[in-house]
RNA sequence: GCCGAAGUGGCGGAAUUGGCAGACGCGCGGGAUUCAAAAUCCCGUUCUGGCAACAGAGUGUGGGUUCGAUUCCCACCUUCGGCACCA
């Protein structure tokens, strides 16, 4: 029989016939303008790298296809977008290696990663795909960088503001008056220590250096001063972790933001540095000011520590010690920040030959300098309570200081190695003694400010982001600098910037980016005067920051998007990535999304309402995929095997959406025998015993109703479907899928009605296939819009119930019975068993426990 | 070290206001169909004992609460992910 090849599922033509459709159709074009509520979900878009997608990419992308997919059948007005995050170093090494201009190989890459992505039958709205590095797109980038660089931010209404709006002090001169307004920019210039990696010829940040070496490459890093773009983000520190109280992200990624920002409570308090009455020091009257959480321990502080880079080291080291101090700074210096880190279980310093005075009792205690103190946190300067702190316990147990305990645990709590970090009641603290923690430092907080040597104040981890690269492949600054040392943005309607051609993509060598080479660009006059442009770029996070914006409304050449459309469709309902963006990518993000609402721009305090992050997928060997160990599926060859549908479909059904799990190609083969058959349920392929093989709908296919029991499977089904889409539970929809077909597979007679809820409901999962079957159905349209089924809860319930029964807590039995029976005949029926009287014969019948619809208990002894 | 997530058959996993452990899929074993195969269909498949009916054990380990615990509580072990001297 020749015509059964002919009628099989065929997934390679029939995907490729429903792709062709919905292209030419703009099926999922999104309305700008629309009656019905609005849904915007929104994928992480992916770096378009030479290797193209690996199957952790479709793994996110199918699940909010899914969520898409199934809110437009249920009358959404579905925002749904891809894009390409098209900025970055491997573009730019391949140019350096080959001469290749980064925008070809980038072009390429997204050629190649688009046709992937199509290939997958995503639901995408074509019309508005965003790539970060075309001018059209970075000129907005640069725009949103003009807002940041002239606004600064009012810590009284706690908000940014115009820098016109800045209240200057009177009496400067021009220069003194830039200096002034630089120093309160949100966008900023500062000598900064940076990770200089002299192999690749740029600064990387902290998370691209990886144990002393380079992210990519692993070229090594040191640490060298450069003048450097910052971000001011710490001031939105506070609003960047109370702003997530109201999202719907997992309690973990929350955690790890709060983390990230790392707000602590304390207090400042002023040591006097102890100087010899009468002399030239003593005059000066200098002062440490150090940072403490606890400031309840104070009368404990033995000895202080200032970080090697302290600017008070140099006035205040005795003469004998100035030689061991400077080796100890310069030694300090070179070291990266692996070697400091390698060197915490030992700790290291030495006594710069100075005292100071503790204020609560007037001892004196030696000043010591070490690089287990961070100049860049607080002050730079601790006071050391080694009884309390372990750090300060090991420090001072290896340089033989005084350790004198100040809190006592309140119960018998483990107070082991003689370091004892947790609250309780204190003692040698003069009058403070028998206070608690919390009594004691509100106390001596007050005491502190009261005498005006102290006041209670807030620290954070987070610091001012560093966001300027020595790189080519990046978006230019829209700034230059005049001769006089001011600094100007370029006017927002001469934007773009755009990036020139340049002659080589090797760094300039000095620390600059290649754009230093090119003299006729970088030498230019603006607004009358010589200016020299920006040589820096910006950071590939920056064209990450804001482009879910532009999807709003991505072919707008008049402003980033429409303010009335950004109200529309803001905030993002639901956002899907990886979790390696769950602290960097998403806090940047955060944090120009509130410069913009300060701004007026954006209508929603925060842009990704809920937030879902897939886990990784592993090779079939349980390892990560990594060429080296020959494990990486390539997604292009599963779907040429299996189909685009069955791809999708294994990937949900692998397991939970969050979970990391192995793939396995043999669960393909599973779910796609699983599409088959639905093929099979649905159309007279030739290859069902009932069937002759037309390739039209199968012949068991009527009006005829049916049977109780399998019309409460189809709404149970349709409502197991629809529940699980909602809690993200795809493998278990998959599951119910699978059950009414092996079931309605076997009927002689299969409603038409049910085949076709049916299909809806499959239909965001393996959508072509759907779409084919629908068609085959009888219908002309496509079934996008098509409503959702509908269940009726009360044929989700079975009528009769098999009640187990229980002896002691053990099943003998199973009594079926209706629905709903009340306890009386329950507990009769399971006394009448055969089984239960065997089970409790000769006992005495203590309780029996009943439970509605699911099981009697009978406890005997 | 700290924080977060998780430990269930040969494998991926399912089951939560505490109520049949192992749904669904893979793999494996047996059968039907076939000249044969592919495809398809049917039966079986946690472990131990038994031909079977059935009995016992069983959700990382050890305790506890309960008529009843994969689910709740306490202690511990292991794996994965993140952070790492932040005073």
């Amino acid at each position: 029989m020749s015509t059964e090849e002919t009628y099989r599922y065929n997934f390679n033509e029939i995907e490729k016939k429903w792709q062709g459709f919905w292209e030419g159709n703009k099926t999922f074009a999104a309305l700008d303008v629309c009656e019905k509520p609005k849904y915007y979900v929104l994928d992480m878009f992916p770096y378009p790298s030479g290797e193209g997608l690996h199957v952790g990419h479709p793994e996110g992308y199918t699940a909010s296809d899914i969520v898409a997919r199934q809110k437009r059948m249920a009358g959404f007005n579905v925002l749904h977008p891809m894009g390409y995050d098209a900025f970055g170093l491997p573009a730019e090494q391949y140019a350096v290696k080959t001469g290749t201009h980064p925008r070809i190989t980038t072009e390429k890459n997204i050629n190649n990663i688009r046709k992937q992505i199509k290939s997958l039958g995503f639901s995408y709205d074509w019309d508005r795909e965003v790539d970060t590095t075309k001018p059209e797109y970075y000129r907005w980038t640069q725009w949103i960088f003009l807002k940041l660089f002239n606004s600064y931010y009012d810590s009284k209404q706690n908000k940014a503001r115009p820098i016109e709006e800045l209240e200057i002090p009177e009496g400067l001169s021009d220069v003194q008056r830039y200096a002034y307004i630089d120093d309160h920019r949100l966008a900023y210039e500062a000598e900064t220590p940076v990770n200089w990696c002299p192999a690749l010829g740029t600064v990387l940040a902290n998370e691209e250096v990886i144990g002393g070496v380079s992210e990519r490459g692993g070229h090594p890093v040191i640490r060298r001063p450069m003048r450097q773009w910052m971000l001011r983000i710490t001031k939105y520190a506070e609003r960047l972790i109370d702003d997530l109280e109201g999202l719907d992200w997992s309690y973990g990624i929350k955690k790890l933001q709060i983390d990230w920002v790392g707000k602590s409570i304390g207090a400042e308090v002023d040591f006097k540095v102890d100087c010899e009455p009468g002399s030239m020091m003593a005059q000066q009257e200098p002062v440490i000011r150090v940072f403490t959480t606890r400031p309840d321990t104070l009368f404990g502080a033995t000895y202080m520590v200032l970080s090697p880079e302290h600017p008070l080291v140099d006035e205040i080291v005795g003469d004998q010690e100035r030689l061991a101090v400077e080796g100890y700074r310069a030694e300090a210096a070179t070291k990266s920040d692996l070697d400091r880190t390698d060197l915490s279980k030992d700790k290291s310093g030495v006594f710069i030959g100075a005292y100071a005075i503790n204020p609560v009792n007037g001892e004196k205690v030696p000043i010591w300098i070490s690089d287990y103190v961070l100049a860049s946190y607080g002050t730079g300067a601790i006071m050391c309570v080694p009884a309390h702190d372990t750090r300060d316990h090991e420090f001072a147990t290896k340089f033989d200081l005084p350790i004198i305990e100040v809190v006592q645990p309140a119960h018998d709590e483990d107070a082991s190695d003689g370091c004892f970090t947790g609250d309780g009641i204190a003692v040698n603290s003069g009058a403070y003694n028998g206070l608690t923690t919390p009594e004691f430092k509100e106390k001596i907080s007050h005491w502190l400010e009261d005498n005006g040597i102290g006041k209670k104040t807030i620290n954070y981890k987070l610091r001012d982001w560093l966001f300027s690269r020595q790189r080519y492949w990046g978006e230019p600054f829209p700034i230059v600098h005049a001769e006089n040392g001011e600094v100007i943005g370029i006017k927002e309607n001469e934007l773009p910037v755009a990036l020139p051609e340049v002659e080589n993509y090797q760094p300039s060598g000095t620390g600059e980016s290649p754009l230093a080479n090119i003299t006729e660009w970088l030498n230019i006059e603006y607004e009358g005067k010589k200016v020299r442009r920006e040589t820096n770029t910006m950071p590939q996070w920056a064209g990450s920051c804001w482009y879910y914006l532009r999807y709003i409304d991505a072919m707008n050449d008049k402003a980033p998007f429409d303010k009335e459309k950004e109200k529309y469709w803001m905030p993002v309902d639901l956002y899907i990535g990886g979790a390696e963006h769950a602290v960097l990518h998403l806090l940047y993000a955060r944090f120009w999304h509130k410069v913009l609402y300060d701004a007026g721009w954006v209508s929603t305090k925060e842009p990704f309402q809920k937030l879902i992050n897939q886990g990784m997928i592993l090779g079939s060997d349980g390892q990560k995929m990594s060429k080296s160990r020959g494990n990486v599926v390539n997604p292009d060859a599963v779907i040429n095997n299996y189909g685009a549908d069955s791809m999708r479909l294994y990937e949900m059904f692998m397991g939970p959406l969050s979970a990391t799990k192995p793939w396995n190609m043999q669960g393909v083969e599973g779910v796609h025998r699983f599409l088959q058959k639905v093929w099979r349920m649905i159309i007279d392929s030739g290859e069902d015993q009932f069937t002759r093989g037309t390739g039209e709908l199968n012949p068991a296919i009527n009006d005829k109703p049916l049977e109780d029991k399998d019309l409460r499977l189809l709404h149970k089904t349709i409502k197991k479907v629809t529940e699980d889409i909602e809690n993200f539970a795809f493998n278990t929809a998959i599951s119910q899928m699978m059950i009414f077909t092996n079931e309605l597979s076997k009927l002689k007679n299969r409603n038409k009605k049910a085949m076709e809820a049916f299909v809806l409901i499959l239909a965001p999962f393996a959508p072509h296939l759907c779409e084919e079957l629908w068609q085959k159905l009888g219908h002309q349209d496509t079934l996008a819009y098509e409503p959702w089924p509908a269940y009726d809860e009360s044929l989700t319930e079975d009528t009769k119930i098999e009640l187990i029964v229980q002896v002691n807590g053990k099943v003998r039995d199973k009594i079926t019975m209706p629905a709903d029976s009340d306890e009386g005949t329950i507990k009769q029926a399971a006394q009448e068993s055969v089984k239960v009287q065997q089970h409790t014969d000769g006992k005495t019948i203590r309780k029996v426990i009943v439970i509605k619809n699911r099981l009697v208990n009978i406890v005997a002894n």
